[in-house]
RNA sequence: GCGCCCGUAGCUCAAUUGGAUAGAGCAUCGGCCUUCUAAGCCGAGGGUUGCAGGUUCGAGUCCUGCCGGGCGCGCCA
C-alpha cells in the first residue's frame, strides 16, 4: 500500500517539475509515513515542508499545489492538507479490505519483500571461543544475531550465516591441559589444579571419556608433571607463566601427537556442544570458520604481508607492530608477537580480508559491548589494506543481566558457577528465552527477568502473543464443534461487513506488517518485530472480547473469519521471524 | 585521564530513525465471565524526555558543554 501511495506523490512531484513550478535537479526523498492520531489519516507526508524553500512558496500553498496534481486512484479516499504543511492520506475501504486476500493468499510469504534482492551479505555472530559451553551471554548475541540475518533474509538479502571458531590460540592450550590434568585426576594422580585452568566440570567429563577410551596410556607421574615448574599464583608466583609451563610440560611428556589427540578431544567435545546447543535453541549457521584453517593455508602471513608491502608494519621490541594509529585507532597494534606468535588480531585481519574478498555487499558482525574498542583496529586494517571499510557493520550487544524472585543473579566464570544457554533454556524454555533476548534494542542492557519468561500469565508477551494466536485456532476448533464450515470465497466476498473500529484498527495494524519487516531488517532491529506482534495481538484480543466471531449470519462470519485468520498468520510470520513457535493450542 | 554506549512515568522499555497532543507493559486503584480459552478485555491516576545552551518550520531524536551509570583502554582471546 505504500509503494503505491508513494508512487502518487512522486507523479505528482514529476507533474510540478514538468511544468516547471520545482526547480529540477533538485532531488527529493518522498517520505511517507503511518500516522499515529487517525484524524491525520492513515498516512502522512512532510512532503510540502521539504520543498517550501526550493519552491519558494508557504509549505501550506506548496501541499495544495501537490495535491491538485495528484493522479486519480481508487485506494485514496481523500487528501487533507493539515499542521504546518502535511498532506494526510485516508485510505479508501476497498484497498483496507484488501490486505484480508493478500495475506490468506501470500501466507507465510506474507511481510517479505525484494529490497535486498541481488545483494549478499554475511553475518557472523556468537563465534564464542570453544573453551567451554555456551553462557547466557552468548545467548543474547545467537538470538540477536540470528533474528537479524533472518529479517534480512525476509527482505531479499542473499544471507550467509557464520561462527568464527577460534581454535588455535593459548586459550585452547589451557583448555587441553585442563583437559590433560584432570585426565591425570581420573588415573589416580594427584595434580594442583593450575588457578589459569578451565574448572567447569565439562572438564572433567572429557577427561573421564579420554580416561574411558585410553585408560592409563596418557599417564605421567605426579613428580614428572611439576618438577621445575614456576610457583602457580597462590604460591606467590605467577598464574600465566606457571600455566603456559604446564602447557610446555603436557606438549613434551605427551609428545606432539598425543598432545594434538587431546587437544582436539577437547575442541571436538566442545563444539559438538556449542553446536548442539545452538540448534536447539533454533540457530544454525551456512558455515563454520576454523580460525586455524586460516593460518594453515597462509591467509594470516599472506594479509601480514599485504600491510608489510604498504608499509604499515614496523618492529619494534622484538614485535611486529601494525600502524593503526594512522588510521584513527588510539595506538598501533601488535600483529606478531616477540615470539614470533601471530596475535588474535592478526588473525582477525585476516579473516576480515577473506570476508571482504569473497565479494559480500555487506559484512556484519555481532559483538559483545565489551569488545567495541576492538573495531576501530579492524577498520583500520581494512582501509590500510585499501578495502571499503563501510561495508562492514559491527552490532554489538550489551549484556544481559539475569534476575530471579527480584535478584540479581550473579555469575562468574572464574568458579565454573556460570549460567549455561543450555540451563536458561531449561528453566524457561526456548520460545520465551529466544523472545525475551531481542525484546529491547541491541545497544540496551537487557533485564532478563527468569520469573517473567516462566510465567504463563498475560504479563508475559511471548504467552501474550502466542495465546492470540492459538485463540484463533481454538475458535476454529469451536466452529467445527457447532457444525459450521468457513467459506474464504464467501468470506472474501463479503469483506465490506467488516466495519466495527476494531476491526479497522486489526486492518491498518495487518498492513503496516510488511513495511515493518522492511524497517527493522534495514535497521537491524528485531525488537521492533517483537513490540509490532505485542500490538497486534493486543488488538486481537480487544477485538475478541468485543465482538463474537461464530455469529448466525454467515456472510459476516465468513468475513470474520478471514480477518482472524489474517491476524494468525501475520502472528506466525512474525514469530516465526523471531525463532519463536505459533502454537495451535496452550 | 581518554574512547564507545546508555539516561524517557514508581519499575522495565517504545517512540515509524527530524514530524503533529511522548506511548505500551508491570505495579496501584475501579469495573467486565449464563456467551468462541478470564493465559483475556475496559477505565483511572502517573512526564520540565538527567541539566544548560545551540541548529530549524519542527528536537526524546542532531551539535556543544556539564552530571550520573555501564563497558573498554595487554606482545590476552
Amino acid at each position: 500500500m505504500k509503494p503505491q501511495l508513494q508512487s502518487l506523490l512522486e507523479s505528482a512531484l514529476q507533474s510540478l517539475k514538468d511544468s516547471g513550478d520545482l526547480p529540477s535537479g533538485h532531488p527529493v526523498e518522498v517520505q511517507l509515513t503511518r500516522t499515529r492520531d487517525k484524524t491525520h489519516g492513515d498516512f502522512a507526508s512532510n512532503l510540502a515542508m521539504q520543498l517550501a524553500k526550493p519552491m519558494g512558496a508557504r509549505p501550506r500553498e506548496v501541499a495544495q499545489r501537490i495535491v491538485d496534481r495528484l493522479p486519480p486512484s481508487d485506494i485514496l479516499e481523500r487528501v487533507e492538507i493539515a499542521g504546518p504543511g502535511f498532506i494526510n492520506l485516508f485510505i479508501s475501504r476497498s484497498a483496507r479490505l484488501a490486505v484480508i486476500t493478500r495475506i490468506l493468499e501470500a501466507g507465510a510469504a506474507y511481510g517479505r519483500s525484494r529490497v535486498g534482492a541481488g545483494r549478499r551479505v554475511q553475518v557472523e555472530f556468537v563465534s564464542a571461543n570453544p573453551t567451554g559451553p555456551l553462557h547466557v551471554g552468548h545467548g543474547r548475541g545467537a538470538a540477536y544475531g540470528a533474528a537479524v540475518a533472518d529479517l534480512l533474509e525476509a527482505v531479499g538479502f542473499d544471507v550467509h550465516r557464520e561462527y568464527y571458531v577460534n581454535d588455535a590460540g593459548r586459550q585452547m592450550d589451557i583448555l587441553a591441559a585442563s583437559v590433560w590434568l584432570r585426565y591425570l585426576e581420573c588415573c589416580g594422580v594427584t595434580v594442583p589444579f593450575p588457578a589459569n585452568g578451565y574448572r567447569g566440570d565439562y572438564v572433567r567429563r572429557i577427561a573421564k571419556t579420554l580416561h574411558q577410551e585410553h585408560g592409563d596410556a596418557y599417564a605421567v607421574s605426579s613428580a614428572e608433571l611439576t618438577q621445575g615448574l614456576p610457583p602457580d599464583e597462590p604460591d606467590g608466583g605467577d598464574k600465566e607463566a606457571h600455566i603456559d609451563a604446564v602447557i610446555a610440560r603436557a606438549r613434551e611428556k605427551l609428545g606432539e601427537n598425543r598432545y594434538r589427540y587431546v587437544f582436539e578431544l577437547g575442541l571436538n567435545e566442545i563444539l559438538d556442544d556449542i553446536r548442539q546447543d545452538l540448534e536447539a535453541f533454533g540457530v544454525t549457521y551456512d558455515h563454520w570458520y576454523s580460525e586455524r584453517g586460516l593460518t594453515e593455508r597462509g591467509a594470516v602471513n599472506r594479509a601480514l604481508e599485504i600491510l608489510r608491502e604498504k608499509g604499515q608494519l614496523y618492529e619494534r621490541d622484538g614485535a611486529l607492530w601494525f600502524r593503526s594509529s594512522d588510521y584513527g585507532d588510539e595506538k598501533d597494534r601488535v600483529v606478531q608477537r616477540d615470539n614470533g606468535q601471530t596475535t588474535y588480531f592478526a588473525s582477525d585481519i585476516a579473516y576480515h580480508l577473506e570476508k571482504f574478498e569473497r565479494g559480500y555487499d555487506r559484512v556484519i558482525d555481532v559483538w559483545g559491548a565489551d569488545h567495541h574498542g576492538y573495531v576501530p583496529r579492524v577498520q583500520a586494517a581494512l582501509r590500510a589494506m585499501e578495502q571499503d571499510d563501510t561495508r562492514l557493520d559491527v552490532l554489538l550487544v550489551q549484556f544481559a543481566i539475569l534476575y530471579r524472585g527480584g535478584e540479581r543473579v550473579q555469575m562468574s566464570t572464574r568458579s565454573g558457577s556460570f549460567v549455561t544457554l543450555r540451563e536458561l533454556r531449561d528453566e524457561v524454555g526456548r520460545d520465551a528465552a529466544r523472545f525475551f533476548y531481542v525484546m529491547r534494542r541491541c545497544e540496551q542492557h537487557l533485564d532478563f527477568d527468569l520469573d517473567l519468561a516462566k510465567s504463563q500469565s498475560a504479563d508475559n508477551p511471548v504467552y501474550y502473543i502466542q495465546y492470540a494466536h492459538a485463540r484463533v485456532c481454538s475458535v476454529l476448533r469451536q466452529m467445527q464443534a457447532k457444525g459450521l464450515v468457513h467459506d474464504p470465497e464467501h468470506g472474501r466476498a463479503h469483506l465490506d461487513r467488516l466495519t466495527e473500529d476494531h476491526e479497522t484498527a486489526l486492518l491498518g495494524r495487518l498492513a503496516h506488517y510488511p513495511e515493518l519487516v522492511e524497517a527493522a531488517a534495514l535497521t537491524q532491529e528485531p525488537h521492533q518485530v517483537a513490540n509490532y506482534l505485542r500490538d497486534l495481538a493486543n488488538d486481537f484480543h480487544t477485538y475478541y472480547n468485543a465482538h463474537p466471531f461464530l455469529v448466525d449470519d454467515a456472510a459476516l462470519r465468513d468475513a470474520r473469519l478471514n480477518l482472524i485468520l489474517a491476524v494468525r498468520q501475520v502472528i506466525a510470520n512474525g514469530l516465526h521471524l523471531l525463532g519463536v513457535s505459533a502454537p495451535e493450542e496452550m
